[in-house]
DNA sequence: CGTTTTTGACCAGCGC
DNA sequence: GCGCTGGTCAAAAACG
């Protein structure tokens, strides 16, 4: 429902691994995809959204989040937390959470979701984001279904569902128990379909085929 | 009026 | 087998 309007860029990956460079200008180490999946029929795996504030654009209107960690969910999410925080960006963006509907005539999707949806392979990618915001707009529907307080976190966790039909792409979303103004969201699933919203900032990667979608405004519209 | 949120109940998987 | 935990469902309320 509220969509956060905000900066965006698109990060390509190498395939490599989670290094952050130190000094770094922006918040978001770095970001890489599983390059596994190789069975994929016809569908082009979609991952998740991923933004980036830019420093020196001061948007008091745009939600700023810093993506310090992120990791694709092949291990237990315990592990996850295990080690410390390497890169926590000093960046004490306060967030201005501007909401902005961007709500637009979602594509008719014809075709019923058959009783039985095969998953090759449940892609799965958690990320903390610094914000004040949980629901961070990437710009796709998400509808929430769910919540349910865990164990190890004082927090309650959230679930989603892309609201778009056909779509099962979920999304859970807890704030990090030990740093309450960290987001942890774990996408699951691919996407089906582009953003409802026309996507500004995305890319796609011819070896994997994967979208990025960062931005879902004009760049000319982000002032 | 249509859609999303809320919230408790229900269910399945796992560990003991 | 039992209990716990996490994930989902579904009815009602709330919201635009």
């Amino acid at each position: 429902m509220a969509a956060v309007g905000a900066h965006a860029a698109v990060y390509h990956h190498p395939v490599s691994g989670l290094s952050a460079p130190a000094g770094d200008t922006y918040s978001m180490s770095s970001y890489f995809s599983h390059g596994g999946s190789s069975t994929s029929s016809s569908a082009s795996s979609f991952s998740a959204a991923l933004a980036a504030a830019t420093p020196p654009l001061p948007d008091p209107s745009g939600a700023q989040f810093d993506i310090s960690e992120f990791f694709f969910d092949d291990a237990p999410p315990a592990a996850v937390f295990n080690g410390a925080p390497a890169a926590v960006l000093p960046d004490g963006a306060a967030a201005s959470a501007a909401a902005h509907a961007t709500r637009s005539a979602a594509e008719a999707a014809p075709a019923p979701a058959p009783a039985a949806v095969e998953r090759p392979r449940t892609e799965r990618i958690a990320f903390r984001t610094k914000s004040e915001i949980e629901i961070l707009d990437d710009g796709y529907k998400w509808r929430k279904y769910g919540k349910k307080s865990v164990k190890n976190s004082p927090n309650p966790r959230n679930y989603y569902r892309c609201s778009t039909e056909g779509c099962n792409v979920k999304k859970r979303v807890e704030r990090d128990k030990d740093d309450p103004s960290y987001v942890v969201t774990t996408y699951e699933g691919t996407h089906n379909h582009v953003s409802p919203s026309t996507v500004y900032y995305a890319s796609q990667d011819a070896a994997s085929g994967r979208f990025f979608v960062a931005g879902t405004q004009p760049p000319g519209s982000l002032n």
